[in-house]
DNA sequence: AGTCATTTTTAAAAAAATTAAAAAACTATT
DNA sequence: AATAGTTTTTTAATTTTTTTAAAAATGACT
């Protein structure tokens, strides 16, 4: 090979030698800013391994770009107090597009993750192309009733269900949104001229958890996500494991009964099919209907008024039959991530999902059933809990994968 | 928090912050001229991101500390040809050694990872605190036999089966080598005068197959190690994945049939019990003294001498029994497998261990199940191959298990 | 108000890296 | 065999970056 050529190949995309190294610091600052709020220039010397006066330069250049700003003083020191260094929150903007198959969000996020904007629509994912032009024109309009200047907005995430190629920007199991000569991402982005990614709900959901959630600084992390699917994010070394393909994590569709239900997947018997909120709706509507004794039985003649929500109430209520419904759950879902343990070693496991609203009756069976499934070894440095955030992990991880990418292409 | 205090911390382990940047950057040289062989100055400034003046610096200085040596000059240039550094394979050794419940192997390699001296002994690992003294004899013999300059040995490399935390150098499966108050890794290194690394013996078998095998340059890569247990090592990101405690990968110990066999871990019907070497033999052992037809009768009265090569052997010469027997071997493994495809979405699977001598009987067997038991996107993307390694993978793996930690540590 | 502690700025000094030119090593051609 | 053409290596001057150390600024406490 001849390695002059490579030498001056080198200064690529415009940056030579010396900006490549100035940006590689810069970037860290950002990402660290981002993570950590705000820091003093003593800090990211330190985190650099360079001077304060060194460092006092590189911050100065990302305020000029108002990517960084003074935020106020450190208190409670001796002497002078040093100046805290933030994120400027004003000057860039990130949009965050919620999908699901019950419905849509678009947030507007700062780069603090405050969000300065919400929409919520009636907009279900849909394996057919009119699903994307319908959120371009929502979209269009969040940023139209937001008031952001759209310069300020600096790239857009987009969360959903689904086998996701985050590299190539494809969903693979919602193939028609796919364009056969573009990705979604590519389509989206050349309708809306703004970078956008497209991150699977579970992993964003496993990132805002490892960011900004229980998490927090865990290096081998699983977050189980039970919806109307039973999605399995995972964080290795500190970063969301995604696989060759972007897969990683199918727990969903592992078989767990051979002679269970045909999943929508194609195969036999999927966790899936037993332990989502979908299939656990599914159970108990064709139970109540065969006259299972409930107090879920006064649906009984309106039968698709019973969601996962009537069930966790009459669970809470002390309903017996919803108990116990919710108990095996708990304890399939215990071996399924008894699976999951065994293969990853995990620090920590947060539950999240709609099935949390359920702690009380699915918590303890999960744990039963690692205990019955899993060495001792793997559960003594491990730790379970349920998600902290409310419902905004999913958010958070998307804002994150967003600016990470954005923090490391700086 | 004081950061002037940290600040003055910083140069710890009498390095300034100068030379850390300048052994960061050695460090990376190191590595590269370890994984790659030889390289010359070009290249290196390109993958610094340095000039060649500044490089030529920093190789010098690794030409004094006798790391690093000029090999020769590359040909078929037109102008004057490069010189090629490579390690410097004189004074720098590593020993290696395979302790298998079968055997123990003691290997000197150097730098190049050329084996300069090899022993093979006839302990077996056991739980008892015997075992490692009688090692340390058996060492001590071979390090001298093998006439190297003791001084000229960096480090000790040991890979042994079980549930091993490398980072603190325990190993949980056989506790009674661990020490009250001193790891298995503290005390070997008490006695030698020498760092010694411990690492799982499939573990060091995927990073053979990553860094020198079928697996080079691959980022996702899963090893399946079939030997008297089951193993899988993984290759996460191109490093191995060891897990919150070091145990990644114990797919010998999930649970496959709940009808099935007490497993020596104390729990019922796992992998191990139906895949491993030992349960195969254990299982046509039983089948002859049945009455099975099959070549393997003639062994009926000397039942002892069936092992896994005498399973093979038959297969290979046709019997239809021990070809059923292999099959479902194949297949269960390939169950458990898709499993990990699930979770890994791996882009190659290396198959290692004793039954790579079956390849012709497994192979097919193993594609098979995964088929049915994997969605056909994570098959699209990944590949199945036997090991190119000729039974070296564990070695090279565990040499560059230490190799690469002493150039981290630089 | 004055002292002490700490951060920030400044400017001089030191270190490191790059550039560009010269030298060396090799090929191909005449 | 000499020479022109290529490429690598060395050298030294130049530039850039980084650090050091001192001065200035800020705030707490007495």
């Amino acid at each position: 090979m001849n390695s002059s050529f490579i030498l001056e190949e080198e200064p690529v995309g415009q940056q030579s030698v010396v900006d490549y190294k100035k940006n590689q610091k810069q970037r860290k600052v950002l990402a660290h800013l981002y993570t950590q709020g705000t820091c003093t220039l003593a800090n990211l010397a330190h985190l650099l391994h360079n001077s304060v006066p060194s460092v006092t330069g590189l911050v100065d250049e990302l305020i000029q770009t108002q990517w960084v700003t003074a935020i106020g003083t450190a208190i409670g020191n001796n002497g002078r107090r040093p100046v805290l260094f933030g994120l400027n929150t004003k000057h860039h903007y990130v949009a965050v597009i919620d999908v699901s198959t019950h419905d849509t969000k678009i947030l507007f996020m700062d780069t603090q993750r405050k969000v300065v904007f919400r929409g919520d629509y009636d907009l279900r994912l849909a394996d057919n192309f009119s699903f994307l032009s319908s959120l371009i024109q929502y979209f269009t309009n969040a940023l139209t009733d937001s008031g952001i200047n759209a310069e300020k907005l600096v790239a857009v995430g987009i969360s959903m269900p689904g086998l996701i190629d985050s590299r190539r920007g494809l969903n693979l199991t919602y193939k028609n949104l796919n364009h056969t000569n573009n990705s979604i991402t590519g389509w989206l982005s050349d309708q809306i001229n703004k970078p956008v990614y497209l991150i699977n709900d579970t992993k964003a959901t496993v990132l805002g958890e490892s960011r900004f959630g229980g998490a927090q600084g865990k290096k081998q992390v699983l977050a189980i996500n039970i919806d109307w699917g039973v999605g399995l994010g995972i964080i290795v070394n500190g970063e969301v494991f995604q696989g060759a393909s972007g897969f990683a994590g199918e727990l969903g569709h592992i078989q767990v009964d051979p002679e269970g239900e045909l999943c929508r997947c194609g195969k036999i018997g999927c966790l899936d099919t037993i332990t989502s909120a979908l299939a656990l709706v599914r159970r108990v509507q064709r139970d109540i209907l065969a006259g299972q004794v409930s107090k879920l039985a006064t649906f009984k003649d309106q039968i698709d008024q019973i969601g996962i929500d009537e069930l966790i109430n009459a669970a809470h209520q002390g309903d017996s039959y919803a108990i116990d419904i919710l108990h095996e759950a708990g304890f399939q879902l215990g071996k399924g991530l008894a699976l999951a343990i065994n293969l990853f070693n995990p620090e920590i496991i947060i539950i999240d999902g709609v099935l949390t609203n359920a702690a009380d009756f699915i918590l303890s069976t999960i744990e039963q059933a690692i205990s019955k499934y899993c060495l001792s070894d793997f559960r003594n440095d491990l730790t379970i809990e349920l998600t902290q955030l409310n419902g905004t992990a999913k958010w958070l991880g998307t804002h994150a994968y967003v600016m990470e990418d954005i923090f490391a292409n700086y």
